[in-house]
RNA sequence: GCCGGGGUGGCGGAACUGGUAGACGCGCCGGUCUCAAAAACCGGUCUCAGCAAUGAGGUGUCGGUUCGAUUCCGACCCUCGGCACCA
């Protein structure tokens, strides 16, 4: 311990006492987190920001505060505690700024990452500086490139033509973030899909282990159902379908394969390979327009046009296995090639989709279910409307009209069972097979933009794609002159031929590196893996380390990447333990979210409204402490709340009041005295358990009452006010610190024993029990706690305005709830 | 349309497993201190009636279960977030 500062002996200055415990933090490394330790491990992760030009905005503290406050909590209860912090610092803003001005996106990010981190120190965050990592640095890409290999070593990494956002007027590819209603968000533009070479990687090959190890982790219940829907796993069954005068054999995917015998035509997407192979000569023409026609329609028509249905026919007919009846080919494009195989069979009678489409074209409507009753009147509709096709029942029900002469009856069975069975006669037929289908596509991996890592590939004749050996890495961004994509959507990198061209790393002969670079959500794709061993230049991360640190223990961050970025690194950890360089498959045990931050009357914090809120500006007049108690004490942790600058005022005076307390109190040595013992024994309890359930507003209400409470007092014990600092500490560590040392400690506070309640100093001696007439609270009285159930009553029969209630009738029923209520039942 | 939140005083919000609805804070009203103001402190503050004791009503709406419902069940309304022709 060294350089401990001075006591400052004047009122409450919170500069001087920020300035002076983040600069003791600082210079004695406070919060470094010991490798291997032998004390149990907590790693507690947040989300590392963009750090973007406009510097941190309120909302990052929020999730930041909340886990400082476990975080510090953790080591005070003897856990060595992780608590990490970086910058995701790839990212279009800076590369746009380049764009503008020509100023080179690492001198922009260099920059906000120096601005970000003096207001992140300015909050008194117990980061492990030491730790601190950039996805810019070189020397972070080099892994994450490293990493990619992987996946395309394995084969996970594969390069296909993909439809991607390109806007007709800026004529670049568009990330999807900066597709705007349809429209493209810099000059309001028509976006539409054109088709580039992209690498992908294969997350759908982990689709299952992704859904299934979900019931392993504590993740909160919203959480779980958006990565649930998003991956999107239906069981249904592939049928083939053979064509009529043909050698050709079509398979649908169906979730519904009893409806077969409902199916009157089906439906091809237009980019299904064989419509143009089965279309008749008749239709062709006709048919390639719709097909070219549809691919031009931008995505802002799509979504606009989604409820009106077109389509045309093949002239071309299917043969239904289950009945051997011809039905009509039709396409369409509310059939998507991306899903399934790309090709349905409709049974309008039973699929709104298919319902619309059959009414707008006249093709038959054949009903086999028999409504349900109970169903039947809730949506009100007539059951001779549905059997006569009339109206579209895509509910339960029982089968109808469904047997062949080959074996299959399914009629009376419900849904399930109809199912089932139907599925087993079309294996046993040969004719089709039990499949899953997942909604969960493949990832784009490429950009066509310079700000990224590089991909490191080099493209050879005779060896096709080739790995950069890993001596080689990184493959650095290399200097440009231009920033802009160039005119055919290929990146700036393009532009370089001295960079582009070199020799296949395999043979030896000429090659040319692949210029795209990696997506925003690479580098955090895997962060919290290097977090702990950020400067191994041998392997991402020592596997000992990782044994030690991972999983993840808490992860907070929002909601908004639940289906990217939480997916992505899920994803890429999976890989990782499967290739054995990670220890565990699930990264993190335990996410939660926390709700977003708005302006003052509950709208979204921009600039354009110009009601945004900067922390500097608060932390100068109120200080760290304030700022921080303020962003907990301002709603439910996991909900949005809206700023309030009124309601700084309550956390200001609270933090005075607790600055008075002990600087103007008598403070003698000694226990905590009997008359406060429930107090604050009761306070622990709640502090303690509460900060686990991340419901600080309640805690810090806790830490109200109690400074009321005890504030009653001239004289204060110094067990009373040491027990009560420790609570105070993570929440509001500056003042706690300093008052601290006030009190005679010359050791930081931060790893103090976390405080035990004691059960016995919970009970009360005399409680209030309220007595209710018929549920209505007539009276209460005041007893000894350990008075008997009889004794009890009778003092309540007694209670004045009780007995007034009581004498009106008889009682019929006496309920007494222990320490809680009494209920007379009166006649 | 589907999935998931939320709806409680003037405002932000509390309420364990069905047991005194409105903790804590803001604001407001009154008071102390002051020439005055600020700060600080003390008291009050769901609505209606009443000097009060007390009584009636009250947690989005309607209905149900229960001695007792913000909490459980059914139907609905509003609102926010996500997905959206996924067969």
């Amino acid at each position: 311990m060294r350089g401990h500062p001075e006591i400052s002996m004047k009122e409450f200055d919170h500069k001087k006492i920020d300035k002076k415990w983040q600069d003791y933090w600082e210079t004695n490394k406070t919060f470094r987190a010991i490798d291997n330790s032998e004390k149990e491990k907590f790693y507690c992760l947040v989300e590392f920001p963009y750090p973007s030009g406009d510097g941190l905005h309120v909302g990052h503290p929020r999730s930041y505060t909340a886990l400082d406050i476990l975080s510090r909590k953790k080591r005070m209860q003897g856990y060595n505690v992780l608590f990490p912090m970086g910058f995701d610092s790839f990212g279009l803003p800076s590369e746009n700024y380049a764009i503008k001005t020509g100023i080179h996106p690492s001198i922009t990010t260099k920059k906000n990452i120096e601005n970000y981190t003096r207001q992140l120190k300015s909050l008194g965050f117990s980061f492990d500086w030491d730790r601190v990592i950039a996805t810019t640095d070189p020397e972070y890409y080099k892994w994450t490139q490293w990493i990619f290999l992987k996946f395309f070593e394995k084969g996970l990494a594969y390069k296909t033509k993909m439809p991607i956002n390109w806007c007709n007027s800026c004529k670049i590819g568009l990330a999807n973030e900066e597709v705007v209603n349809g429209k493209c968000e810099r000059c309001g533009g028509e976006v539409v899909k054109r088709d580039i070479e992209q690498w992908m990687l294969k997350i759908t090959e982990y689709a299952e282990k992704l859904l299934e190890d979900l019931d392993t982790v504590d993740f909160l219940d919203k959480i779980k159902a958006q990565q649930i829907n998003w991956i999107g796993r239906s069981e249904g069954a592939d049928v083939t379908f053979k064509i009529k005068d043909s050698e050709e054999v079509l398979t649908v995917y169906t979730t519904r394969p009893d409806t077969l015998f409902g199916a009157t035509y089906m439906v091809l997407s237009p980019e299904h390979e064989f419509v143009r192979k089965i279309t008749t000569k008749e239709q062709m023409s006709a048919v390639e327009k719709y097909i070219k026609d549809s691919a031009q329609k931008s995505d802002l028509e799509r979504t606009e046009l989604s409820t009106v249905k077109t389509g045309i026919n093949t002239g071309a007919f299917a043969i239904n296995p289950i009945n051997d009846e011809p039905i009509p080919i039709w396409v369409a494009d509310y059939v998507l090639i991306s899903y399934g195989t790309g090709a349905i069979m409709a049974v309008p009678a039973h699929d709104t989709r298919d319902f619309e489409f059959a009414k707008k074209f006249d093709l038959p409507i054949k009903c086999i279910i028999k409504p349900n009753k109970e169903l039947l009147e809730q949506e009100s509709i007539q059951e001779q409307d549905v059997l006569k096709g009339k109206v579209c029942w895509p509910f339960d029900g029982v089968a109808i009209h469904s047997s062949n002469d080959k074996d299959l009856n399914i009629n009376d069975l419900d849904v399930d069972s109809a199912v089932k069975k139907t599925t087993e006669w079309l294996e046993k037929q040969n004719i089709g097979k039990a499949t899953v289908n997942y909604k969960l596509r493949d990832w784009i991996f490429s950009r066509q933009r310079y700000w990224g890592e590089p991909i490191p590939l080099i493209h050879c004749d005779d060896c096709g794609w080739v790995s950069v050996p890993e001596k080689d890495l990184p493959v650095e961004l290399p200097e440009v002159e231009k920033y802009e994509p160039t005119d055919t959507g290929e990146s700036p990198l393009a532009l370089l031929e001295d960079w582009v061209n070199t020799t296949c790393p395999k043979c030896g002969k000429d090659g040319k590196r692949e210029t795209d670079t990696m997506p925003n959500w690479a580098g955090s794709s895997w962060y919290f893996l290097r977090y702990i061993d950020p400067k191994n230049d041998d392997e991402f991360a020592d596997f000992d380390k990782l044994k030690y640190w991972m999983a993840v223990d808490w992860y907070n961050g929002g909601m908004e990447h639940t289906t990217l970025h939480l997916l992505y690194s899920r994803f890429w950890n999976k890989f990782l333990y499967d290739c054995g360089f990670v220890p565990i498959s699930e990264p993190y045990r335990k996410r939660t979210s926390h709700g977003m931050v708005l302006g003052e009357g509950g709208e979204k914090m921009s600039k354009s409204r110009g009601n945004v809120i900067n922390p500097d500006a608060v932390v100068e007049k109120y200080g760290a402490d304030v700022f921080r108690m303020y962003e907990m004490f301002i709603g439910p942790f996991d909900q949005a709340a809206a700023w309030d600058t009124k309601g700084i005022t309550g956390i200001y005076r609270f933090i005075n009041k607790v600055w008075r307390l002990v600087k103007e109190s008598e403070i003698q040595s000694g226990e905590i005295p009997d008359n406060q013992q429930f107090i604050v024994n009761d306070t622990i309890k709640k502090v303690t358990e509460q900060i686990e359930s991340l419901d600080m507003n309640t805690v810090i209400s806790q830490l109200m009452i109690f400074i009321n409470e005890i504030s009653k007092e001239k004289v204060q014990s110094k067990a009373t006010i040491e027990t009560f600092l420790k609570l105070l500490s993570p929440f509001a560590p500056h003042i706690a610190e300093e008052l601290w040392q006030y009190i005679g400690h010359d050791k930081t506070i931060a790893y103090e024993k976390w405080p035990d309640f004691n059960a016995k100093y919970l009970k009360q001696d005399t409680i209030v029990i309220p007595i209710q007439i018929n549920g209505k609270v007539r009276d209460q009285i005041e007893i000894d706690a350990n008075t008997g159930e009889n004794e009890i009553l009778n003092a309540a029969k007694a209670a004045k305005n009780a007995a007034k209630y009581l004498a009106k009738g008889t009682i019929v029923k006496e309920i007494y709830v222990p320490n809680k209520i009494i209920n007379f039942v009166v006649r």
